[in-house]
DNA sequence: TCTCAGGGGCGAT
DNA sequence: ATCGCCCCTGAG
């Protein structure tokens, strides 16, 4: 395995929180198991504090990769400064420390979040677990073998009959349909070099993808630093403790968190959404 | 066994 | 702009 100087980053809450779906930790062996749609991704504590090794399959060593997916080169420092700016995401950060924003690759984030509409979170771990198991790929990972997250294509071309066997219900025609326009639009070429706004237009041109499953996307897949998911637990935020009114419309709630967090909302955010819900970390 | 909410979005009104 | 509905799971 590879190993990487990995300071200020904690793994587990990381990784196992509401960002992504696609990670598991066995306690006894210290490691990380993650897939995506090409890969397995293997984590697990280094020799020193501050370090971790790990590996990548099938195409092994990919160091790129795993750097962007981290987002090691981030200026957590200097976000913390930014962010730190009221008593309550001090507290957030104080029970959450080196907790970080990942960023996943773009489709796959788009057709998990398609997901999470009204859904809760081990559900949505355990129908994509479900998928990977009837419709993913099977890499080798030094011995143990690991389902991928199916391919978009796959997911396209599958019936709604089939993919209702992940037990997703209404969920699957936009799954379906959101598969099908990334295939047929070829929006991943194009996606990443679009403004914020230009994104977030395109992404809820999509059938199944509104104003909050868009914002999921723009944070933990674009790197737009500056946006956070007000779902109902965002909203509880901004409710109790920024005095804002949850009715108020979503764009204008959107605008006021992003102004108030200077650019880093999507951090802000995410450390408030642990402190408020609660880590379920078992399965 | 039952209820209710869950990291929403769509379509009808 | 509001509102009922969607399919199923997890938690109490």
């Amino acid at each position: 395995m590879n190993l990487l100087y990995l300071p200020n980053y904690n793994l587990h809450w990381t990784l196992l929180g509401g960002q992504s779906f696609g990670w598991d930790f066995n306690p006894s062996t210290k490691e990380y198991r993650g897939f995506t749609q090409h890969s397995a991704i293997r984590i697990k504590p280094g020799p020193k504090p501050d370090t971790i090794f790990w590996q990548t399959y099938p195409e092994k060593d990919n160091e790129d990769f795993i750097k962007r997916y981290l987002r090691v080169d981030f200026p957590y420092e200097r976000m913390l400064g930014t962010i730190s700016k009221d008593q309550h995401v001090k507290a957030a950060i104080q029970q959450y420390p080196n907790l970080r924003v990942l960023q996943q690759d773009f489709e796959e984030t788009l057709l998990s979040f398609v997901l999470s509409a009204n859904n809760n979170i081990k559900a949505i771990r355990k129908s994509i677990r479900l998928m990977n198991e009837i419709l993913g790929t099977t890499v080798d990972a030094d011995g143990t073998k690991v389902r991928l997250f199916p391919s978009t294509e796959i997911i396209a071309n599958t019936s709604l009959d089939t993919l209702r066997e992940t037990k997703i219900g209404f969920r699957a025609k936009y799954l379906k349909s959101v598969a099908q326009a990334l295939l047929k639009n070829n929006i991943d070429s194009k996606i990443h070099i679009l403004s914020e706004n230009d994104a977030r237009i395109a992404l809820t041109s999509l059938h199944g993808v509104g104003d909050k499953i868009a914002d999921c996307v723009l944070i933990y897949s674009l790197g737009f630093d500056n946006v956070t998911p007000l779902d109902v637990w965002g909203k509880r935020i901004l409710e109790r403790f920024y005095n804002q009114n949850p009715k108020t419309k979503y764009g204008e709630l959107r605008n006021w968190v992003d102004e108030y967090f200077e650019g880093f909302a999507g951090w802000a955010g995410q450390f408030l959404f642990e402190y408020v819900r609660g880590l379920n970390l078992q399965s």
